[in-house]
DNA sequence: GCCAACGTTGGC
DNA sequence: GCCAACGTTGGC
């Protein structure tokens, strides 16, 4: 099954041809916040419950060593919250097939899994979240998938360039 | 809570 | 394969 990651791959490329290696990753702090994974054991978590299919192949695409910023969804105000290390490739979600989870999908099965997670760990809180105000106003992520009008992708690649600009921003 | 934008499903 | 109906996401 996994030499199905070939099509996947060429999806990431599409977007960004020069390989790029980072992502960013959203999560509604109610359900999961960055808080939570700073407590959680050696601050690393499934990021399971992902259940869009083009969400699902950017997860796979993932490799270890790989930055991910982690944006606060459905908050107030919405921001990005600090960074995270893939520190576990694409494997099956569990929750697909378990009846009594959120995430469960009637159509998933041990032998189907159909959904995919990572594990991440936290690498670093922002001192100061970056409100979606704030990068909207910047010309260096005008082209930033997050600030796209209508986007809802919760899982998808950033460029280096837009990586370092909030990074720096944070640290301001 | 509202609702626009988007993804998925299923009838045909 | 089209597309209407429905469900979900996420800003506000």
């Amino acid at each position: 099954m996994w030499d199905r990651l070939q099509p996947v791959m060429d999806a990431v490329s599409g977007w960004y041809p020069d390989g790029m290696r980072h992502w960013l990753i959203k999560s509604e702090p109610e359900v999961f916040s960055i808080r939570d994974l700073a407590k959680a054991p050696r601050k690393t978590t499934h990021w399971e419950g992902v259940r869009n299919y083009q969400a699902r192949n950017f997860l796979r695409a993932m490799k270890r060593g790989d930055l991910a910023l982690f944006y606060h969804s459905n908050a107030t105000p919405s921001a990005v919250a600090g960074t995270v290390e893939i520190v576990r490739e694409a494997y099956p979600d569990p929750a697909a097939w378990d009846p009594r989870s959120d995430y469960h999908d009637p159509k998933a099965s041990p032998d189907n899994p159909i959904w995919s997670m990572v594990d991440v760990k936290l690498v670093e809180i922002f001192p100061r979240e970056i409100p979606l105000d704030e990068l909207r106003g910047l010309k260096a992520l005008a082209g930033m998938e997050l600030l796209r009008r209508g986007s809802r992708l919760s899982v998808h690649p950033v460029t280096p360039a837009e990586f370092r600009t909030i990074q720096k921003l944070a640290a301001t």
